[in-house]
DNA sequence: TAAATTCCTGCAAATAAACGCAGAAAACCG
DNA sequence: CGGTTTTCTGCGTTTATTTGCAGGAATTTA
């Protein structure tokens, strides 16, 4: 058999399946696992498929793609998403909202973080996916187009059968007063399901939000372990929060 | 033999098996290796063969075994989802598995539809998201990089406490002997869950897949009840489906 | 952490290609 | 027809490619 022959071949059976392995085709083509590796090489040389341990992937398959719409308040974001990377460290179990807030978090986490993420945001999981080493643990229940999460009580009932290590909240307002509060009843449950399911609970908002009030209670201060900002931890907006015995970033 | 003569015969040959070798034709013609090298080296010239290591190839053989990119076999797998689509109609549980045909079968959807999607499969429940009208449900549990669904056993039970109306199987492999098969054992609990759950289990493939096997199995073909593909229902490929019992669309 | 795969590197054998050359064949021309 | 030129072919040598194998490193899995 032709060495390019071989290698159509090949790519035939990677289209066709999206994945092959190398030891199957080995024994089907009957040459040596080396010779495959090396025509594996070649066509991920090629960008023709996408070479993995093991075997190959298909590439067309591969690539979820994502929007980048613009979001708001970007840069605030990103200063917030790089103080809350601080707090995550190997092994721990992370369990998250959505939120932009949130997304930015999840294209901040370092590369060689090995962590687990939890949660029921689609666009979350979706950047928690790209990275290389995290666990990704998927909530199902019904999806909320609009929050583009999964809202529901099987959600619900799984986030309350686990304790993880810690819980970011993408947060819509929070103020002195009635604490967090948010706009979607749905949400809301959720969020209360998290907070009770982890150890140390982190808010994450950017300054715009902070003593701004929605109609529906999320959680007192008191339930609240951290705040993260883009201010410096001792902007006087702040000020009250740490009173109320909050660690602020 | 004249130059001209041989080279028509080594095009002839080439053309009618899309390769040739050296090897072979030097003692079919007797001549010397070299001269088998000239003519194929000027007849790769001419852009009449293509010369590869060993002997050379039609260049309809790189046509058929090289598709260019994007999704592979995209046409055939859009007139699979056109004739899936016909099978939903409002108010319908409907359960799908993932991979392309499928994504396929969701972009084919019908605005209008009114009906229940469920899936672990991200590229899919991103498909449904953009959908009107439908409710999805995302079966939750960890997440499989590779394939992009959530596997493992909170998914398989979450499957089996359903009752579906019809379940929608993206096939990697199917023959008569053995059924559908598959090669990546998650998957593989996934879609036999799935079709325990279905009242009706629809069979999605592209005709290349069909009498084809992948190493595990996922179901015998009397569990199957329709089979789609993209080649009219009488096509004598589908034969022996039919006499098993299978519906074909 | 230990065992099992898989991967990588260098190496050697087999095969194929490239190159120059000389003789044979064909084509050309007076 | 005879001589010259051009083209073609096969051979020996050298070079390049391909392939399998052994080992040790790296990665995955239990």
């Amino acid at each position: 058999m032709l060495k390019k022959e071989r290698q159509a071949y090949i790519l035939h059976q990677v289209n066709l399946h999206n994945k092959v392995l190398s030891s199957s085709l080995c024994t089907e083509i009957n040459v040596s696992e080396d010779t495959i590796r090396r025509d594996l090489y070649e066509l991920a040389e090629e960008g023709k498929v996408i070479k993995v341990h093991g075997g190959a992937l298909s590439h067309s398959f591969n690539q979820v793609y994502f929007p980048i719409n613009g979001v708001y308040s970007q840069s605030q974001k990103k200063s917030i998403a790089q103080k809350a990377v601080g707090l995550i460290s190997d092994g721990m179990f992370v369990l998250t909202s959505g939120g932009t807030t949130i997304i930015e978090l999840a294209r901040s986490l370092p590369p060689q973080l090995k962590a687990t993420f939890i949660s029921g945001s689609i666009p979350a999981i979706l950047e928690y996916m790209h990275h290389p080493n995290i666990e990704v643990i998927l909530i199902g229940d019904k999806i909320s187009k609009n929050s583009k999460i999964t809202i529901g009580t099987e959600a619900i009932a799984k986030i309350k059968q686990m304790k993880v290590d810690i819980c970011f909240l993408g947060t819509n307002a929070i103020d002195t007063e009635h604490g967090i509060t948010d706009n979607d009843w749905d949400v809301v449950q959720l969020k209360k399901a998290m907070i009770e399911s982890s150890k140390k609970v982190v808010c994450l908002t950017i300054a715009e939000k902070i003593n701004s009030v929605q109609p529906i209670v999320v959680c007192g201060l008191d339930e609240i372990d951290m705040l993260i900002t883009e201010l410096p931890a001792d902007d006087p907006v702040l000020k009250p929060y740490v009173d109320a015995g909050i660690e602020v970033l």
